[in-house]
RNA sequence: GGCGGUGUAGCCAAGUGGUAAGGCGCCGGUCUGCAAAACCGUUAUACCCCGGUUCGAAUCCGGGCACCGCCUCCA
């Protein structure tokens, strides 16, 4: 058996054996929000995919170091506290505080460093400072740029030529900067901007500085992982890459792994069509494991569709599962080979989660459950960060609880008394009917020993 | 235009050389006054198209086509 672990490195576009810097442990970074609004289900993936990760390699013996930002200081704060006529502080500290609570709603585990960029300017002035010594960054009218033309590698993580990024680029031309793609490593800030002192006057760190600087202070200049949404590759984790490696003169981060973005109902989940699913929204109407589960029945690299259909799917499935799960009975023995080796290599081989839960499913529904099966169970759902879910996924349809309160209560009732009326005259027509203008309004009638119960059809 | 990704049943989704996991749905059966739930069973000669390599390809190579993402600070 195999036990190495592969890890897809898009730094490389391959799949690769990983071998970790310092044997037995595991440092990564993760870029996480910037704080300027509610945190949404992209968020939420990324969140779940990485704490994925460490699971796993916590499971299999890696003692690990997570690091996970928060960018507390950004041009889109700023816009924010305008908007609102609030302190920048006061929103980037809301919504860092949202995040916090969202994340261990979702049942994420907490990383091992959450730093902020405003309690690491120092750090970052220095490493400018760095950059501008090795000669690749300039200092022009109180800002400080980083000059791309100076490092070679420059594009080796989104394999882009610069004359190719140039060529289609919507850019606006910045006459202060030598090179067009070019960005900023330190800004000049406007009054009532939050600013610090630094060499070049006060002002506040560009972004991408942050994370460079960061991961450094907590992971070292090299490092195995670094991990975030496939959009961050370019400019963001480009930009990290040509920052760090041109002042280290060693390599950045050893891997790169970048989660697949979610579209919402097909379309693109973005601001301008509105269709943004933020966390806690999400959580008032699904269980936290129905989100899990969704996510973690897709490969983390794929993009992947989020609609109520599909979580209700899960659902369902949860439901039928549970329920195999506590009939020990009436269930048929069939052959399969061993369950925890199964999903464990499916780990193994860059995260695949997807096809470990289809073992998962295939192995509840076709196992006559003894205790050590519930023990293997148990500890895949501990690995996977669902533990528990089984106690808190209840079929009663609780979680459309708030629409059904907007059907006529009394108009239901009355039709179910009427039609249980009939029933035991055995008038089966009138039941019958009555079920129909039942189905009318859009709602089931089901009949149990204890009575009649109705749903949302 | 550049780079990257994706294309597998009605829908979703695994599968990187050995003959198509899993889920939802559909259909049939048991059960039920009828339904629902539950349980049992069925459901891709086939993996976007065309070539090639191979004893053998969804899987590798070449060429197309389609869709999606990124291409600088939120557009």
């Amino acid at each position: 058996m195999n036990h190495e672990l592969r890890i897809y490195n898009s730094l490389t576009n391959k799949k690769e054996i990983f071998k970790e810097l310092i044997p037995g442990k595991v440092g990564i970074y993760v870029c996480g929000p910037t704080v300027y609004s509610s945190s949404h289900m992209g968020h939420a993936r990324s969140a779940i995919v990485f704490d994925l990760i460490i699971r796993f390699l916590k499971f299999v013996g890696y003692q690990t170091k997570y690091v996970r930002n928060f960018t507390d200081v950004d041009d889109k704060i700023i816009a924010k506290a305008a908007e609102e006529g609030i302190a920048v502080e006061k929103i980037a500290n809301k919504y860092k505080l949202e995040y916090l609570e969202d994340v261990k709603n979702l049942g994420c585990l907490s990383p091992d460093f959450q730093p902020c960029v405003s309690e690491n300017i120092n750090e970052i002035i220095e490493l400018i400072k760095k950059i501008i010594a090795s000669g690749y960054g300039y200092v022009v009218a109180g800002e400080v740029y980083y000059n791309i033309s100076k490092f070679s590698d420059y594009g080796k993580l989104s394999n882009q030529s610069t004359d190719s990024m140039l060529s289609h680029t919507r850019l606006e031309i910045n006459p202060n900067k030598k090179n067009d793609l070019d960005f900023a490593l330190w800004k000049s800030s406007k009054e009532g901007d939050p600013s610090w002192n630094s060499p070049w006057g006060k002002g506040r760190p560009g972004w991408h500085i942050e994370c460079s600087s960061m991961s450094t202070k907590y992971l070292g200049e090299t490092f195995d992982i670094h991990g975030g949404g496939r959009d961050l590759i370019f400019p963001h984790h480009e930009n990290e890459i040509a920052q760090s490696e041109c002042t280290s003169n060693e390599k950045f981060a050893n891997y790169w792994i970048h989660n697949g973005l979610i579209n919402i109902n097909k379309e693109k989940m973005s601001k301008s069509i509105g269709n943004i699913v933020n966390i806690q929204d999400a959580l008032k109407i699904w269980n936290k494991n129905i989100i899990k589960i969704f996510f973690l029945t897709h490969h983390y690299r794929t993009p992947v569709d989020l609609s109520s259909e599909k979580l209700k799917e899960i659902k369902k499935t949860l439901i039928k599962i549970k329920k195999k799960i506590s009939d020990t009975k009436n269930i048929r023995e069939r052959k399969m080979d061993d369950f925890r080796k199964l999903w464990i290599n499916a780990m193994r081989d860059d995260f695949n989660s997807a096809k470990a839960f289809g073992y998962y499913f295939k192995y509840i529904n076709e196992r006559a459950l003894t205790k050590s099966n519930i023990d293997l169970i148990e500890e895949f759902e501990i690995t996977m960060g669902i533990f528990g879910w089984r106690n808190e996924i209840n079929d009663d349809t609780s979680s459309e609880e708030s629409f059904e309160q907007k059907f006529d209560q009394e108009r239901i009732q009355k039709i179910i008394l009427e039609r249980n009326m009939a029933r035991q005259i055995k008038n089966w027509k009138k039941a019958d009917d009555l079920r129909l203008q039942a189905e009318e309004l859009g709602i089931e009638l089901i009949d149990t020993k204890n009575g009649t119960s109705w749903k949302r059809k």
